[in-house]
DNA sequence: ATAGATATTTCAAATATAGCAATATATATC
DNA sequence: GATATATATTGCTATATTTGAAATATCTAT
């Protein structure tokens, strides 16, 4: 027999997991048809929930989430854990591919390297963890754009000055957008010299649950180690450990969806 | 009698409250010694919460917060939660006052209108939910960029296009440091004709418990009519709504500390 | 290999919880 | 304003769940 878990913690979070993007209040009734509790139990759970600062009542009988979420979300997402949880990952991956891999962020319009890893035979590779690079020419920059709002999206590209940095740098709007559109469909973005000369590029998004993008993974390396072969390795080992990754920051009683 | 409590759930966010800014592990002992729980008892709430999702085991009797807690905050702050709450905030200041009000956040370096409330005398307020205003210049910027972080705020003043609106923009970085470190000392902001000509404000921040600026808010209108009187009185009234939104935010059960 | 610390499971006593019933309050309708 | 209905809240108690001692298992340090 395993370890006693707690019912009524359990039906605490239930009540928790009512609430979803479409649906910011719940009443004591919704919790007692939905969760097949009576009425009474389901008002002692909501208040309890109150009591302890996780809901809010707005009206008797209505509560929303309260904002102590945001500050336990805030806790989870400070410090470095993103990065040390990626950086086995990232590691495995240039063991296994023997190129480079990375970790990245979006932060002020910005690519951010969280997390890297470098195999031995690459010992001049320019990035670092801190490095910012742009995102409408890199894979990991469309990936971000293709996964954020589109309003965020929209002001990015309404403010980003394009510099043509190579001659295959996409620089005209329409054409990006179109790229990024078909990244969001894909699921994963391609580089080839946009950014750099030479330079070949694979990234996958890690998503929340909730659907925002949390991270972005990569392998690049020079064109004539990226093979097309060697990209679509890169490409299903990226996938393994975005999956993975889902595994290790939500914990593994539910498999994270790509 | 009062509504009868649920000591399970009581005692499970107890647990999760361990967690703060220096701590992002917890072991079964921290539990067992900080909350005075018997040891098999802290075990099997731990359990309980790894089950529901709420932690992750790093090693055997250590947790950290799982990853739900960030998808639970976005639930609080997607939508249009804040600028719904601090609405009625920002009318009440309006109609004691007879002055414009405004709160805003701070999105891809701008300071964003999230709510607004005008007087009947003020026909021709120019700010709408929606509208963007920059940072540097403006009571609210400042107090944005009075309590970001030092990286943050070092990136916006190594990036922003500093433009001298009026004969009072401050654009010299080693003045605005200086006016930025008093805002953060003081709590609020002034603005005196920096962003246009004539019009003052006074801005106070909305913190969250764990330290973080969530929203701001603001009075501002003509000069003529701003007074150093009118802005003190209007000052307090904000840090008065500034209270206020705390106990909407996280319900009334702890009194925000400003 | 051994000692000590920590984790996990079994079992039963203790007690907190769940739900019925009653009462209070709020809302809709006339 | 009166009435009916729906929802919220409280009192009470039977019982289901929780708690903690004891035993066992596993891990870590020496």
């Amino acid at each position: 027999m395993v370890t006693q878990i707690n019912g009524s913690v359990v039906k605490a979070f239930d009540i928790l997991k009512l609430f979803d993007e479409d649906r910011n209040e719940v009443t004591t009734t919704d919790v007692a048809t939905e969760l097949d509790l009576n009425f009474v139990t389901a008002h002692r759970f909501l208040r309890t929930l109150e009591h302890v600062g996780a809901l809010v009542a707005v009206a008797k009988g209505r509560y929303r989430l309260s904002y102590v979420f945001v500050d336990l979300g805030d806790r989870v997402t400070g410090g470095d854990l993103l990065g040390q949880t990626l950086q086995p990952l990232l590691n495995a991956i240039t063991a296994d591919l023997q190129e480079a891999a990375m970790a990245t962020v979006f932060q002020s319009d910005m690519v951010v390297c969280i997390a890297r890893a470098v195999s031995r035979r690459q010992l001049s590779v320019d990035i670092r963890v801190g490095s910012r690079l742009e995102a409408y020419c890199t894979a990991h920059g469309k990936t971000w754009l293709a996964f954020m709002s589109e309003r965020q999206r929209a002001h990015y590209l309404d403010t980003v000055e394009r510099l043509r940095f190579t001659r295959n740098t996409v620089v005209e709007r329409a054409t990006l957008e179109r790229q990024i559109a078909e990244v969001r469909e894909l699921g994963h973005a391609f580089n080839d010299s946009e950014r750099e000369d030479g330079i070949r590029a694979v990234a996958v998004p890690i998503l929340a649950r909730g659907g925002r993008m949390i991270a972005g993974l990569s392998v690049f390396g020079p064109a004539s180690r990226m093979t097309d072969e060697i990209t679509q390795l890169a490409l299903a080992r990226l996938q393994h450990a975005a999956r993975d990754a889902g595994g290790l920051l939500y914990g593994q009683i539910a498999a994270p969806s790509a």
